[in-house]
DNA sequence: ACCTGAACACCGTTCAAGT
DNA sequence: ACCTGAACACCGTTCAAGT
């Protein structure tokens, strides 16, 4: 015990215990000691494969954001703005315990700030200009972030009549706990699709007072 | 010393001292020993005061929503919608640090609750019918949520050098940094006038078809 | 009633030591 | 090259003891 012909931990298998660990007992449940212990190992291990928790933190991050698919930009502006949101969603949804961490700052991230370049650019290749490229970007992001965050399939606890006597107006909405994840969904649509109603009907505006001057 | 004729202590300071650190030196700088130490006491003597630190987290966040506005409801359904949506954004603004926190589980808050429910109810005294009233005060939290945490302001790292090189459309959007909050209230400005204008719409036709049969 | 010292069970991380 | 034990400087929280 203690001398492995081949070395008993992996880069990928940490990753995948951590994910693991944080997918089915919550963030605030990893620590290296745990996460060492699962992998039948000792925390100082681990500091030959990684970092940092950190480190790992963000490498979990990226592995998350590559799901993420922006080449509906090829097609139309709205299609890449559409394909990106759902897309990002999904690998947040995917993952709902690592979104606080990766929500924090996460255009820091290489990954990250690549799609989001890409967003860019495939906004202003569409012919927006550079500006409203970037506020496009930012508010399909925030929609993305807060409905993965603060979603009410997170949010509400299980017993629902604490809130039918406090609460007459919430309570309305019966078995909101049960429809919770179909609320998120559909409350996310309606918004992107106003969003992006909203974006075209600027565009077309855009365009004319562009052609004219 | 130790015989105080009137209690060190405070609720109050303890509540002002921790959210001084909170937005001062980020949320992972809160401890309690550090917070004992800015107060002048030792660390136990915090749990006379306050029963967790969560719980400290949990006043906290009271706090900063109490500012929220839901007054506007008594005028029309979209004065209510976008001044609870501009005051709550102000409200996570003030304290970004703190943010983090506040959008894990909010709806588990009673004044998050209750704000909730007077959104509810004043999106169906208007007329909404229940389900969209519970989608429209999801989505537009959303956006709240999601601006005051994946902003560009916290997101984004001090040297634009590395981002120049690397990623040329974001490039393009110069001194990103720099305009970094005006492009935050832009886009949430952006996106909330669009969610408004899309929703507007819809109603006219919810109303028109619900007359007619 | 309120503050304290000491302790408990944890953390992330480092590093000399082993193989 | 990779794993380990022991240690360092931290955590949140409890509790008997002091005034």
């Amino acid at each position: 015990m203690g001398r492995p012909k081949s070395p008993l931990l992996t880069s990928e298998r940490i990753r995948t215990s951590a994910l693991d660990i944080i997918d089915g007992e919550g963030l605030e449940a990893l620590s290296m000691r745990r996460l060492a212990d699962a992998l039948g190992v000792r925390a100082a291990s681990l500091y030959n494969h990684v970092a940092t928790k950190e480190a790992l933190l963000h490498e979990l991050a990226d592995g998350v954001m590559s799901t993420v698919d922006t080449s509906g930009f090829a097609e139309h502006w709205t299609t890449g703005l559409e394909r990106w949101a759902r897309s990002y969603r999904a690998a947040l949804a995917a993952h709902p315990n690592l979104v606080p961490f990766m929500a924090s700052g996460p255009a820091r991230r290489e990954i990250a700030l690549s799609r989001a370049d890409a967003v860019h650019g495939g906004l202003t290749s569409a012919g927006w200009p550079p500006r409203y490229a970037t506020m496009i970007g930012a508010s399909t992001k925030y929609l993305v972030v807060g409905s993965a965050m603060g979603s009410f399939a997170g949010g509400f606890v299980d017993d629902a009549e604490v809130y039918d006597e406090r609460f007459p107006h919430l309570g309305q909405a019966h078995r909101l706990r049960e429809h919770a994840a179909e609320i998120d969904a559909d409350s996310f649509e309606l918004a992107l699709r106003a969003l992006v109603d909203g974006l075209r009907a600027q565009f077309a505006q855009l365009a004319a007072s562009g052609h004219e001057s």
